[in-house]
DNA sequence: GCGGCGTACTGTATCGATCCAGAAGGGTTC
DNA sequence: GAACCCTTCTGGATCGATACAGTACGCCGC
């Protein structure tokens, strides 16, 4: 059996309490005493106070956890994700405290609400995931501290807020669309239809969307479009099952291999963009010539590319989120941080072809 | 005063037992009662057994932890490194486990080993530590399992290996560029000496090196080129602080602004090799032709780039980890795993200049 | 009518620590 | 030398759950 706190005691006859002082409160005990403990302890293989024990009674885990879109091994995929989480892990680091990354299988809805309701942690950070998910329901019912990049109705008083303003972080790149003459437009994004497959998405309205980013991000471009004329029906919105580079080119497929074929197309992720430039090479396109292209994050290929996109600040994002959750202020007004994000005009936008 | 069992059972008049097997027996009470109790949680808050207390008598924590180079957030910067942790979170995930990042401040060791020391887990994984790293002796005095991609002389029995050999890796690389004719040759790694500045590094021999990854890499070199007649002393090392571009841009300055400059300069990480490919081109010399530069890992900028470098599975390395770790084979011979790498010739060697 | 059996639920022990009120002992103060 | 303090150590209560042996009871067979 292994050796608990009584065995180490029991060994040199003191306390059990005695032993405890010498691992967290060395000022509790003499030094001598303290040593022959110590001293005590590794000849019997202890190596300290069990964590979970010790988190039992001192109601406190060391960790964080993380809430990520949909499949766990996606969120490394995804440039801007790393960055967030790059963020976040410093946050935590400075802090002395774990990051616990959940495992949120997105086949298996139960799962994932038993991996929230598991997590031996002290808060959550919540990053893209759809409105409707239950484990976020299981997350408000735990009652922990949270922060999280997307509002929702629901969320409790406990909850802060790190984000961006998202429609008005679009709605700037609608405009600088539209102020290059594009009249025939088109939307790319994930969770735009309720089906994960890659096709035209139907949207009557933007509040039909049911993921907060996506549905905010099309408001943006909705308001822009609109000024400028252009109505939302004649908006041609496609869904990608995964924020992920091939799904961008099939999803731009559908809007590049019909006539007329739109002139811009708005990707709601630098990803997807990505694939759409792909898609446009593919068919001898130019970008910003024959189509223009703009992405949303501004990830480090965004640049490489020049891709035309919104800049957010990744891992400041997480970093932020990180120390409202782990130290948050008093003043709940200071519990709603938003960031600036930037339109980073480069060279695959340029006036609608006449 | 958040509800617990005792709070669900006294309200309906059952026993704690009875309340507990609600959640985690059902089969064990009939459904009716099951449903009643399910209610009286929801009327008064309770979300279910907590995860602590749950962790602690059913020893297990549903998570295991990583430990990664230095810092954690730096561990994010790394393709490879986040293509390992693609691959352990895809275990993790199959396992509905979660992975627990601990924060390894590299300043303050005892901070590292406390992190050791709380971590709610059920077993580690390591990756990239220095051999000399306190944390490794807490985490074996844990006696948990754990899997690691460095093998260590005081690895306990439950310790399994899931890694490559990377001294034939590089020996593979080292051949090559002997066969392309330099003589002249330099190598940067981290970890080379002891205080972390970027300079020579002046060792007498790889096996001063305290860490294991770049000790094997290094003896594959060295006995690449003894095998062609370059002795040890004549090759020069330096070191990086950082796996990181602009490090490694910086230490390839100390070989570039010397005559005679080495006419190849082998990486122990890619990373490392594209901030040598940077200061190749700040003084306008062409990879491949003027300077040759040899890599490691074979992350996705390497292609981009055109380096050339040895391939290593990143992301299966992280699976195969996981999966070790989360379903350990009885047999200790399968407790090795080790995976193939592969030299990639790309455009940045070429036949040394005459 | 009684043993046997299965189902539904209870109650105590236990997981491995920390908290905290209090006791023992030595030294100081007046 | 009584009162007081400080340091050092103790022991019972507690954190919130699960394990497991045991009880109560209905039902079946004979």
């Amino acid at each position: 059996m292994r050796p608990t706190l009584q065995t180490v005691a029991d060994a040199i006859g003191v306390s059990r309490s005695t032993v405890s002082n010498a691992y967290s409160r060395p000022d509790q005990l003499s030094a001598d005493l303290r040593d022959r403990i110590l001293a005590a302890a590794a000849a019997l293989g202890y190596a300290g106070p069990d964590p979970t024990a010790r988190s039992l009674r001192k109601r406190r885990a060391g960790a964080i956890g993380m809430l990520f879109t949909a499949s766990l091994s996606f969120a490394f995929t995804d440039p801007y994700a790393v960055g967030y989480l790059r963020g976040l892990a410093e946050a935590a680091e400075q802090a002395r405290t774990g990051l616990l990354l959940l495992p949120l299988s997105i086949e298996d809805d139960a799962a994932a609400v038993a991996a929230v309701n598991e997590a031996v942690v002290d808060g959550f950070c919540v990053y893209c995931m759809p409105d409707w998910h239950p484990a976020l329901d299981a997350l408000a019912a735990r009652g922990l501290p949270v922060v999280s990049g997307q509002r929702r109705s629901s969320d409790g008083p406990a909850s802060a807020f790190v984000g961006i303003d998202e429609a008005s972080a679009t709605r700037a790149a609608g405009e600088h669309l539209m102020a290059l003459g594009h009249r025939r437009v088109a939307v790319i994004g994930d969770y735009l239809s309720v089906a994960p497959t890659i096709g035209p998405a139907l949207l009557s309205s933007p509040a039909d969307v049911a993921y907060y980013t996506s549905r905010e991000r099309l408001r943006g471009y909705q308001s822009a479009f609109a000024a400028a004329g252009v109505e939302w029906p004649t908006v041609t919105t496609v869904n990608v099952p995964g924020n992920c580079r091939d799904d961008g080119a099939a999803a731009a497929a559908h809007l590049l291999d019909r006539a007329p074929r739109p002139t811009a197309i708005a990707a709601l992720s630098d990803i997807v963009a990505l694939g759409v430039l792909d898609a446009l090479r593919a068919r001898g396109l130019q970008p910003g010539r024959d189509v223009s292209v703009v992405g949303f994050d501004d990830i480090p290929e965004a640049a490489a590319e020049n891709l035309t996109t919104v800049h957010q600040p990744a891992s400041e994002r997480g970093r932020r989120s990180g120390e409202l959750l782990l130290d948050p202020p008093a003043d709940p007004a200071d519990r709603t941080v938003v960031l600036p994000t930037r339109l980073v005009v480069r060279a695959t936008t340029g006036p609608a072809p006449s």
